[in-house]
DNA sequence: CAGGATCCGTCCGGATACTG
DNA sequence: CAGTATCCGGACGGATCCTG
């Protein structure tokens, strides 16, 4: 995500797959993608919070790292669709695995946030 | 990891998970931590590339999201060891999966980006 | 509509120093 | 040694504009 410094150790797992999808938003993308949004602008609208320009980077970070790909049809107006790769696909799983795991923390992280802001 | 303004989705799992484990090092931490390196001076010596302030927050931050806990030993000089709760121990099978990914993926990401430089 | 470029404010992280 | 505060430069993200 920022890592450019200490170039990517290839023999730590963690410090590869951060480098691929350590960014805000890039499970949501591939989730979202795999749902069946492929469009920028349909992604856009999807996903909560996220922006256009955001979105455009990640998505050409996620093709250049090899876990999308797109397909251009030459309409007009451009109509663009995202869809995985193998790569991305294999990622399923796990994403799912994240989702399913802060669905079941999400009930004790709103207990100490709120908390939290009671204190204030 | 910076996500305030669109305060969380407590309904998304994967805005929740990125809310507590987003940030580039927190999977390393856990990881190193339940390895059973638990002071924060050997983390920062573990950790290729984490700097103190970094390693500090990170592990406050867990910390207060219930993942880590810690007991400080009222030595001289001053001895804190960190440890997982119950909750960041939940997501050891997660974070060694996404290892194992990072790890099946290195080869790939290699090439691409080996393939990038050799363009400039 | 896709997506790249630019301007610019904000946040993050590195370095350093200080306290207990 | 652990943890916090401060200063400051650089990276990131928002808004906007432009091209195909």
């Amino acid at each position: 995500m920022y890592q450019r410094k200490i170039p990517i150790d290839y023999e730590c797992g963690l410090s590869v797959a951060m480098e691929v999808v350590g960014s805000k938003w890039k499970f949501c993308l591939l989730d979202e993608i795999s749902k069946g949004i492929k469009r920028p602008r349909d992604l856009v609208n999807a996903i909560n919070g996220i922006t256009k320009r955001v979105l455009q980077k990640q998505l050409s970070e996620l093709e250049l790292h090899g876990l999308l790909s797109k397909t251009i049809y030459p309409e007009v107006p451009l109509r663009v669709e995202y869809f995985l790769t193998p790569s991305g696909e294999s990622l399923l799983p796990l994403i799912s695995a994240v989702d399913q795991w802060g669905m079941g923390f999400a009930s004790q992280l709103k207990v100490i946030l709120e908390g939290k802001d009671s204190e204030i």
